[in-house]
RNA sequence: GGUGGAGUGGCCGAGAGGCGAGGCAACGGCCUGCAAAGCCGUCUACACGGGUUCAAAUCCCGUCUCCACCUCCA
């Protein structure tokens, strides 16, 4: 069986043939560094590394690119209130967003290209834009270019909108504008706003507008024509809209599928830096939720569902999650590290279907349990192959317990291995000492063992094989 | 007003004409000195009203509620 995917192009499920045998070119729409990242952008990060991985375990060498939009109308906004320049203000929000990416053992993309790293290109795709007629400079003297969305036929077919029966934009439409609906390419420097964020230009200084940089990109990076464009669900229209006129205006085929991802929200709205309903990932830490645990929550959806947003839902999902964790650290004891192995088949199936993560995530559990019988009636062979399922699954989805990523610092967790090493001697010298009382069946100084451990967050299991421990919650 | 989508058991969350997804919680059992973990079992659900069909959560018609987008949005 082999992949389909919803493409949102034609709002339907179809199989996925790439442009080029064996390879998979995909572009995402990655964030406007405008202030730190929320658990929705997050969501999308995920979603898309877990498309990546599933290519590439499929076989597929794949180019995959995702912007950094570092310009635009609200970094501007946050460069004046906080009076740094924008790009101090874009860079340290991607530092942000590049350790919040790598906490939840997101991939680095094959490249992440800054808009304002490819003025040239832009300026390009203009040019070739205003000479066939589909964009022209304002005759306001403003130094705006604007895409004539007239000029293009097919413009709404994203977005199933009607140009037409489109509500006028709030905003005051510019003058220099043919139509409320034509959209900026090119933005003429204005004297209030910073001198910094303006660069030469055919048509006067000034900056790049939302759209372009997306579709001079593509083109740098993955050619007139790629297989995968992902985003948002809130971006179909305008900006993927206004991606798909300028670049097949320009001439270009574009895109071959188009992906867009379920929002998430808290309440009962979209979380949004706008609205100012925002989780982080600081709250989710606060929570005592792990990064891993936060993966699992994202995957365990579906990624054109909506999720709803409550800590209680985290929380569940992190249990769950505790479930298969627990079973490959048995597991391991029992076996060792076995490597990861094959998908089963029904797993397969469910990532080949639009990637159904929670189908997929179904699947890991139902093997987990046999693997927890296996390792109960001491069926070592069993526990072996299914250790190598699960976390072969559990790769695919990018939270394997044992994947080195989880055990950085920076992500919280088990401490480092030296202190490791000191706590395993002495919680080793109190299980001995619980051994002699349980020996001699003094069940009281047995047990006060234990409570003390717990109370230390150090969990005492009894196994077939002995105790075990584990650094976890006090309860 | 236009466009797209959603409503599933106590909770989360897949599925999309017939064989109970899965998880969490709860309860009963097995195991255990007691726990914990694990395993087995119980809880047989699809917003509402009609219709089609041998058979509907799934298809059709209508109704209600909710969400997103319609030029800041992941």
């Amino acid at each position: 069986m082999t992949l389909r995917l919803h493409d949102t192009a034609t709002r339907s499920v179809r199989e996925f043939v790439p442009r080029e045998a064996g390879k998979v070119a995909m572009y995402l729409c990655g964030l406007t560094v405008q202030s730190e990242p929320h658990i929705g952008h997050l969501r999308s990060g995920v979603n898309y590394d877990v498309l990546r991985r599933w290519l590439e375990r499929a076989g597929y060498r794949v180019t995959f690119v995702r912007n950094i939009t570092d310009i635009d109308d609200k970094v501007l906004e946050k460069s004046e209130q906080q009076e740094r320049p924008f790009w101090a203000i874009a860079y340290g929000n991607e530092v942000i967003l590049d350790a919040a990416y790598r906490a939840l053992n997101v991939l680095p993309p094959t490249y992440a290209p800054r808009a304002t790293g490819h003025m040239t290109e832009m300026h390009e795709l203009i040019q070739a834009l205003i000479d066939n007629g589909h964009a022209y400079v304002a005759e306001d003297g403003s130094g705006d270019v604007y895409f004539d969305v007239k000029s293009y036929a097919d413009y709404g077919a994203l977005s199933g909108q009607r140009v037409d029966e489109m509500a006028s934009s709030a905003d005051s439409p510019e003058r220099a504008k043919r139509d409320p609906r034509d959209f900026a390419l090119w933005k003429g420097y204005k004297t209030v706003e910073p001198v910094e964020a303006q660069w030469a230009s055919p048509w006067g200084p000034g900056r790049p507008g939302w759209h372009i940089e997306c579709s001079a990109m593509c083109l740098r990076y993955l050619g007139p024509e790629f297989d995968i464009h992902g985003g948002g669900l809130d971006l179909t229209f305008p900006h993927h809209e206004n991606e798909i006129a300028q670049s097949r205006s320009a001439g270009l085929p574009f895109a071959r599928y188009w992906v867009h991802n379920g929002l998430l929200n808290l309440g009962e709205a979209k979380m949004s830096k706008s609205l100012g309903n925002v989780i982080n990932i600081d709250h989710v830490t606060a929570l005592g939720v792990r990064m891993v645990e936060l993966r699992h929550y994202i995957v365990s959806a579906h990624y054109r569902s909506r999720i709803d947003y409550t800590d209680e839902s985290l929380r569940e999902s992190a249990v769950a999650y505790r479930r298969i964790e627990g079973f490959v650290q048995r597991a391991v004891e029992t076996v060792g590290a076995i490597p990861a192995g094959d998908v089963p088949a029904e797993f397969a199936a469910a990532l080949d279907d639009d990637l159904n993560t929670s189908g997929a995530t179904a699947v890991v559990h139902e093997t987990v349990r046999a693997g927890n019988t296996a390792l109960a009636k001491g069926e070592d062979d069993t526990v072996r192959a299914s250790l190598a399922a699960v976390r072969a699954m559990l790769d695919v989805l990018g939270i394997d317990p044992l994947d080195p990523a989880w055990s950085t610092a920076s992500t919280g967790g088990s401490p480092g291995e030296e202190l490791r090493g000191i706590i395993d001697s002495l919680v080793a010298l109190a299980l001995e000492q619980r051994a002699q009382a349980r020996t001699r069946k003094d069940w009281s100084a047995a047990d006060a063992v234990r409570d003390q451990l717990n109370a230390a967050g150090v969990n005492v299991e009894d196994t077939p094989h002995g105790p075990r421990w584990t650094i976890g919650t006090r309860d």
